[in-house]
DNA sequence: ATATATATGTTCATAATGAGCATAACAATA
DNA sequence: TATTGTTATGCTCATTATGAACATATATAT
């Protein structure tokens, strides 16, 4: 626990994106408070009032001598923390890129953070009361077609990324931005997006400096090398403003991560069910996949998937709370993982109906 | 680089897997020299012949003083001790189990290992010559289902997991076992096996005593803590000696994570191209999905799918080497990337074919 | 020429998918 | 009580994808 002011020293952190999904709103656990007085320099400079802080996600060092394995690690802080034990745990990814943790620049050991995907119900939290949940398209905003096509990603984000494309240095580093940005965005062709490749779009948003994240980091990084701070493209820092709420450190980074995972996850384990209650509505259920892919689906198509693949099972009781006609309640089969091998919601290939 | 008595010291580490395809092979890159004179205990004591010694993936520190990024350390050493620049690098997963590095019984650091899995061509190696190319199955045999369901699953592992479920203290452990062995070899249902799940078999061979790095880390960890060491099922001891290679630490782990993860991946990115030459006939790259995916697929299916699927396009060249009709010889299309969503080889669902 | 081995092309039945139309069961209201 | 709005549920149809078999083409070796 020494501070250390040696610079090879190497800290290992864990990081969880906790998800929730109320109603139709994918949620993640965020805390106001930056953790362990984490902040970014210009912040400390600042001091900025605590509702200019950006959001973090819940963060624990990892503690080799206390915890056998590291998923038992960062159960043990979440549960301490948050009084959240998750239904479902499983590891992300490990974020070692330097300078993620903006205290490097004074010396500050390099933080590599394992970060961990969580599922859970919407519970009353326990704790200090700085965490809350937050809609995880505050974040992302770009990743929601819900309504069709959003906004923001006709009026921001692609003029700006052709813009970035355009400022390439030179022809081929021109041609290989376009054809990132129409793998990742799917603009120029008629191929649809593919709703799982949020990291590729967050990674594309930050080299072209449209998050302020990416701005942020730039300035840092040249102000400890004492250079003079570079011009930023107005239209970009414009952009920027525009596209959703930061997050410290590369936190938004581990909020796509995390979005692209799950959403690939859908397809093949029933990990809906972490996230629904013991019973629900066909129609709830939907909602739920939804949310987290961030498409509609039509409605018969996907009941009919869920019923053929038998995903489900009525309990007998229906839901009469909505106007209309009540509808069947049901649970989840269990036993299906035991007789196929793919078990998922199937999502469908592109379009988006309803 | 100080070596640390103190045990609550924490090191990171990074294992790659590199994979290469000849033929109808699939191999892994291994080296037979213990990294960094690391071996069991018990090797230690006999102070085994070399060639007793299991193999260890390449391994190296990650150097934060060094390299801006996990992914640029790990691309840093692979090159200097084996001359290899692989065409595709992917992080796999971060093991940090306590234990996993049996040194930490005499008060060594933690070491926590950050895995990546890299493509390449199999190439002559350059470095000390103790790295050689080894068929992955060799280490996995239950996983190669080309020729059919492997004899090892039927004569070895099936009746030693059976035993296992009986094995259980009560009924609801009994029935968890059942369910697990169920969902990973498919046994009792229709379902087929998923090929994907491999992780989870090696798993569950280790919790089962099926491999030999399970014995071996339980004598340890009873001899660390000066315990008797505990019976051990002969049965379940001689299943250990044929289920394939042992390899130090939690390599084998760590491949059965790496084969699954390639596995899902060639689904839906196009991968299988960084590891065939540039050009090469259909039938060269179904062998090479097949020796990947361990089974066989319908020849002229696997034809249609990639030509439908505009996956490849003609050199007007033709292998001439073969008898019989010489084959076209295939480049692979890049554009493809940016005209539909997901690029793979679609794996068929389940049977075996030819 | 003939046998043999491999590559390539075609067809067919079946299953999965996307989309629309039709009906059923409730509540609120006229 | 009849009507209307709202949601759930069921059915059909065209299109496409998939698994499998059969048929043909082009080479080498004898």
């Amino acid at each position: 626990m020494s501070s250390g002011d040696i610079s090879s020293e190497t800290v290992i952190g864990l990081t969880a994106v906790i998800v929730a999904v109320t109603d139709e709103t994918p949620r993640v656990l965020v805390a106001r408070r930056i953790h362990h007085d984490l902040a970014t320099p210009a912040q400390q400079g600042r001091s900025a009032a605590p509702q200019d802080r950006p959001d973090t996600l819940p963060y624990g060092p990892f503690d080799a001598q206390r915890h056998r394995t590291l998923e038992l690690g960062l159960r043990g802080w979440v549960e301490e923390q948050t009084g959240i034990r998750p239904r479902y745990v499983e590891q992300l990814y490990t974020f070692g890129n330097q300078y993620r943790d903006p205290r490097e620049f004074e010396g500050g050991p390099r933080v590599v953070s394992i970060a961990y995907l969580a599922l859970t119900h919407e519970t009353p939290l326990a704790g200090t009361g700085e965490a809350r949940w937050r809609d995880w398209y505050d974040c992302l905003p770009w990743e929601d077609w819900r309504g069709g096509r959003p906004a923001i990603v006709d009026k921001i984000v692609r003029p700006a990324l052709q813009n970035w494309i355009r400022a390439a240095p030179d022809r081929p580093a021109r041609e290989e931005r376009r054809e990132r940005v129409s793998v990742a965005f799917g603009f120029d062709k008629s191929a649809p997006v593919d709703y799982v490749r949020c990291l590729e779009r967050y990674e594309l948003l930050y080299e072209a400096g449209l998050v302020l994240e990416a701005l942020r980091d730039r300035l840092a990084i040249e102000r400890a090398q004492g250079r003079k701070p570079s011009a930023i493209d107005s239209k970009a820092s414009a952009a920027a403003q525009a596209t959703g709420a930061p997050m410290a450190l590369d936190n938004r980074r581990i909020l796509a991560s995390a979005l692209g995972r799950l959403r690939g996850k859908l397809a093949y384990r029933p990990v809906i069910f972490d996230l629904l209650p013991e019973e629900f509505t066909l129609l709830r259920m939907q909602r739920v996949v939804e949310a987290l892919s961030g498409r509609r689906l039509h409605k018969q198509n996907f009941r009919r998937m869920v019923l053929n693949a038998d995903l489900v099972e009525s309990t007998g009781h229906r839901d009469t709370t909505s106007p209309g006609r009540p509808a069947e309640l049901f649970r989840f089969r269990r036993e299906v993982v035991t007789e196929r091998a793919a078990v998922g919601v199937g999502l469908p290939a592109l379009s988006a109906a309803e």
